[in-house]
DNA sequence: CTAGGGTTAG
């Protein structure tokens, strides 16, 4: 009795026990006869993380005077998206041709797969148009080929036309926009899909929580934890690490600690995905513990697992641990440093006082420092007000990105912070003369799940009057505490008088004041802000958490303050 | 058989 060739090769995941099989079937005869025995390799290795072995099973299946059939090109269509192979791909599409199986169904929708997969986009979409039969997956291919290649509109525009969408054109729009950074879409089309009927999978659910972690959406991140449990969807590592990457954007990591806890299986990106939240709150301590525990357990740690360490040292202060860890990477793991991680070491000795060591370190990097690497050290003279150091940091900033607010709006603050307002004034007029831009900043809150967002001095809102009244109401009763608003951050493309009415509207501040009218005494306030927090907002919001008794969590660009009883998580290191 | 998924300093 022979045993059950293809049934073993299917359930084969390595490809060293593929290639035994393999050669044990060319021993006996047994391959050079079967296109079926061959497509069966060809598509179990297309499973493995080398599906090269399929292109060669193929060119073996041409050698022994076999032709392939409508099996073949699907699974070798595959490997060749995965590589990704355009040439390979397209002899085989050659050859389909010749042979008459390009119209098949599923060779077809293999074909607008491979397109859309290496770039050609036009050439998947005239295979689409042009089939002699379409399906489901079809449609799926094309859009998820537009997600691919960024263009949502052209993805929506299919996705809407799509007559008989499954779970999976579902999914494939909603990550498109998650992916794109469209998260209220995302979320938008995700309640949607369910009020026409469609059971969300794992898959879908991995979008949700990277949309609900985008945009600080506790509550439907909640809720989609609640729904894995009452439906009895297992905790994948994939959707594992989505859970904890959501509590941990939503300002509740030590939920994400619970989750991790929890989980059978950790991989890298598992750990990763902990270590950097517990960073991003601060919690350099624990986040260092955790790695160590997963050097422990085996799992060796890649350059972003790295990178994760060194923020928790970054936002905790950790110095000399920083430079042990860094020291370790080359010396135990053969990684060699990154721009990325010198980028941290800078923040880290920089934000820490030591700007001679920091300056050094840049001087003396394997590589040309990049804008990123300067902007660290600027953000360190900010925060330690060196107006000579960041003066010459400035000359390189702006050689490198002569179009970027950032640079100009760091040295006005830095100028204005140290009394120097003629300079600052010089910088207004360069600014104003080049037309630069300022990212205006932006805060979203989640109220009753609905994400609603401010802009700085937005008036848009529907309640902005009763914002504005309560924003009075606030800072009356702040000044009774001693409060006096500090001017010294405000950029100065703003009119004097203006000054301080502008400081009243930062978007962080419009977006508290809208969650206090919103929400019954005592409930936790949580703010999301895409730049970081100015220095007077986080001096109100420390005193709001006091004069008011609420806790309030602000997520920064890069990292987490807990505001209570009047101090912050941050210990005013940010 | 063919389609959809998670981490990354400032």
């Amino acid at each position: 009795m022979s045993p059950d060739f293809p049934a073993l090769i299917s359930r084969c995941t390595h490809p060293r026990q593929l290639h035994q099989i393999q050669a044990h079937l060319t021993a006996a005869g047994l391959l050079v006869s079967s296109v079926f025995l061959h497509n069966t390799l060809i598509r179990a290795h297309a499973r493995t993380p080398f599906p090269h072995s399929s292109l060669a099973l193929y060119a073996q299946l041409l050698r022994s005077g076999l032709l392939p059939d409508t099996h073949t090109f699907p699974f070798l269509l595959k490997a060749c998206s995965l590589i990704p192979a355009r040439p390979q791909g397209l002899s085989a599409h050659a050859h389909a041709l010749k042979l008459g199986l390009d119209s098949h169904l599923f060779v077809n929708n293999a074909l607008i797969h491979f397109y859309s997969v290496v770039g050609a986009i036009a050439d998947a979409r005239r295979l689409l148009d042009h089939a002699r039969d379409v399906d489901v997956v079809s449609y799926n291919s094309m859009i998820s080929g537009y997600v691919r290649t960024g263009d949502l509109g052209r993805a929506r525009r299919l996705f809407d036309g799509t007559p008989a969408r499954n779970v999976v054109t579902w999914s494939a729009m909603i990550s498109g926009y998650a992916q794109g950074g469209c998260s209220k879409e995302a979320l938008g089309l995700f309640s949607r899909m369910q009020a026409e009927g469609f059971k969300p999978d794992d898959t879908t659910l991995v979008s949700v929580l990277a949309a609900c972690a985008h945009l600080g959406a506790l509550e439907q991140g909640k809720w989609v934890h609640g729904y894995l449990r009452s439906n009895g969807i297992k905790i994948s590592v994939f959707l594992g690490t989505s859970l904890i990457d959501m509590y941990a954007k939503c300002g509740k990591v030590e939920l994400g600690l619970e989750v991790f806890n929890g989980m059978q299986e950790k991989n890298l990106l598992a750990w990763t995905t902990i270590i950097t939240g517990l960073a991003m709150h601060g919690r350099g301590l624990k986040a260092l513990k955790l790695f160590s525990e997963m050097e422990k357990c085996g799992v060796v740690p890649d350059d972003i697992a790295f990178i994760g360490a060194l923020c928790a040292c970054m936002h905790a202060g950790l110095v000399n641990e920083g430079c042990k860890i860094f020291d370790s990477m080359s010396r135990h793991y053969g990684i060699r440093p990154k721009i990325e991680h010198y980028g941290c070491m800078v923040d880290l000795l920089a934000r820490n006082g030591l700007l001679h060591e920091a300056r050094h370190f840049v001087e003396s990097m394997p590589m040309e420092p990049d804008a990123l690497i300067w902007g660290a050290l600027m953000a360190g003279c900010r925060f330690h007000r060196s107006v000579e150091l960041a003066e010459h940091v400035v000359k390189h900033l702006i050689q490198l990105e002569p179009d970027s607010s950032g640079v100009y709006v760091l040295l006005a603050n830095i100028y204005a912070a140290s009394g120097r307002h003629d300079d600052a004034r010089k910088v207004r007029f360069l600014m104003k003369k080049k037309g630069v831009q300022k990212t205006p900043g932006c805060s979203l809150i989640e109220i009753g799940g609905t994400v609603h967002q401010f802009l700085v001095g937005d008036t848009t809102h529907p309640q902005i009057k009763d914002i504005l009244m309560k924003w009075e109401e606030i800072e009356n009763r702040l000044r009774l505490e001693g409060y006096v608003p500090d001017k010294k951050e405000v950029l100065l493309d703003i009119d004097e008088e203006d000054k301080e009415d502008a400081l009243a509207r930062h978007s962080e501040k419009l977006a508290i004041a809208f969650g206090l009218i919103s929400t019954v005494d005592g409930m936790a306030i949580r703010v999301l802000k895409n730049l970081r927090v100015c220095g007077d907002c986080h001096h109100v919001i420390k005193l709001i958490s006091k004069v008011y008794d609420r806790e309030i969590v602000v997520r920064d660009r890069t990292r987490f303050h807990l505001f209570k009883g009047g101090s912050c998580s941050c210990k005013d290191y940010w």
